[in-house]
DNA sequence: TGGTTGTGTGAGTATTTGCCCATAAGACAA
DNA sequence: TTGTCTTATGGGCAAATACTCACACAACCA
């Protein structure tokens, strides 16, 4: 996937186009008058300002709904955070709406004025969040990540999201220069006392918020679609009881590491305690429904983001 | 202001109705059938979360703040055209980015098909504007000097622009052949009264549009660095409150014109009336904030051509 | 009871918008 | 310079959206 390659001055235009229609409420002939151009290439300038991301639409309301299953959930499983947003009926995207509620959720830790530590999963949800984040600068905090970077063909890891928040944000990053699943047990630790490696683990541990996404474990489980896991590996850890995975660490339906199997190998930093961070699941569907509840039962998040359909069923 | 009356579960619905519009981008025919209403009212339902500001939209672009700016300003100092470019932090020009604003700005007008009659100033403002006008040719429109163009050693003002302008553009060009200054005010009638010059001024007095450089008055000035007065005459000017100039007048803070000195001797046209033109400022700097704030003040001027540094500080 | 007022609805209609397509304009190699 | 490829532009049209109107219904009041 090629980038269109947008110059600055073409996105100038576009913006302005975008504000004239969206805060000045102009239509696209009026702004195509203004500007100069047809009407034509006015929704041309609108439309590219909306898929370059420069358009931001924020609902100013607690949907009722939503807010009383929130309110529901974090008095039920005793969770300090719990964002639900609505469910779109007719779409099946596992990030829309949870993204840019997270991406909202970040943008509050952010703005804060003293430095914080941030620890940071991966997963596409993750990374539609993260694109939707709007950029601020904030060199006051940290940005750590909790999982290696790099895939099993020494490729960068896709969904491991480090560099694109810490370009985002302008704050310092931690990435993990480690495959996300070593190849032994012995040599995760030998990779975890390297020099390189340790502070990063130790500055995770120091974590003041984390935000994870939590992977299935079903046939197509991303862990064994991006190539982490074998198939075999995956029928293992299902067999042993597994039914999520965070950080690629797998859990089983109580919230207990499964022991052995891969997760003896796994690279990942451990998530950070509840009782130092706020510890904040991003997800939502059916099929990750087991994997929020594992995630809640074993006490590993305190914080979650989720879409109002699962919220109700986390409630049955 | 008497409160509609919105009640909550009305907004709730307006809420979600908004959100699958706006995040979901859903079509109003669609939230129609999810939400069980015909397309009327979930258009209603959408129009309500609107006016009731529940939606929020944001431009995540340094373009916006430009134009919420220039859109301020518009409202407090009652000007009908305001333009505001992007400081550029870095660089200490004072054309930078407002000379390319009203050459796009002098462009429009220019496309017209109807003839127009378009006054210009002076200063080194313009001529950058100028200097980046790209070439087109309107033999329909007319363009009038507003200043002299002859300079104290009965050299061509060096700041004088009609010709760069008339070369560009191919239209008709009328400058005022005259000194800036004129030795006495009894030569500045006689000048005036001359048949070559009469049609010009004339010309000026219907200008539909105008753009005008603004010099300061500081040690520093342009009119007294170019030689057009002595420096006793800028510590008289000074001494008598000028604090900014237009094709060459000197003006107070109130923007109201000084009295005698320098302001007797003026060969340059009158500014086209606010009423029948659009009188264009094109300045940016904090040199020549109390010129602009003048200019403003003293109901000059009905258009504005600045950066965002000047903007806010015009605000303050 | 009957009128009045306010609110919400759907129908109809004018406006606005999104998108396809043909064509113009520009970029670039031969 | 020419031919070719890419990119941008404007026309046209169908879909989507906003607006106006008449009417239904309920609440309220004399």
């Amino acid at each position: 996937m090629s980038k269109p390659e947008v110059t600055t001055s073409r996105l100038d235009d576009a913006a302005r186009a975008g504000w004239l229609y969206y805060v000045a409420g102009n239509t696209q002939d009026e702004i195509a008058a203004k500007l100069g151009i047809s009407r034509q290439s006015a929704q041309r300038m609108v439309s590219l300002a909306v898929s370059e991301g420069l358009v931001k639409v924020r609902l100013d309301h607690p949907i009722a709904h939503c807010l009383d299953l929130a309110d529901r959930l974090k008095k039920r499983f005793h969770l300090n955070m719990v964002e639900v947003v609505p469910t779109d009926p007719g779409s099946s995207s596992t990030t829309l709406g949870v993204a840019d509620a997270a991406a909202d959720e970040m943008t509050r830790w952010l703005k804060s004025e003293t430095p914080i530590i941030m620890g940071i999963g991966t997963g596409r949800t993750l990374k539609a969040a993260i694109e939707l984040l709007s950029p601020i600068e904030c060199p006051q905090h940290k940005v750590v990540s909790l999982t290696g970077n790099i895939a099993p063909d020494s490729s960068a890891a896709f969904y491991n999201v480090i560099f694109n928040i810490a370009d985002k944000i302008k704050a310092r990053s931690f990435p993990m220069p480690l495959p996300v699943i070593a190849s032994s047990p012995e040599e995760r630790e030998l990779l975890h006392a390297q020099a390189m490696i340790r502070p990063v683990l130790e500055l995770s541990a120091q974590a003041n918020v984390a935000f994870l996404g939590i992977g299935d474990l079903e046939d197509d489980a991303p862990l064994f679609v991006d190539g982490f896991i074998s198939r075999d590996e995956l029928l293992a850890l299902r067999r042993a009881g597994a039914v999520c995975e965070i950080v690629g660490r797998a859990f089983n339906r109580e919230g207990i590491p499964i022991e052995g199997l891969t997760n003896d190998r796994v690279a990942s930093a451990r998530i950070p305690s509840r009782d130092t961070a706020t510890v904040i699941a991003i997800a939502k569907g059916a099929k990750k429904m087991p994997g929020i509840a594992a995630a809640i039962k074993g006490n590993l998040i305190n914080g979650l983001i989720t879409d109002e359909q699962t919220a109700e069923a986390l409630l049955r």
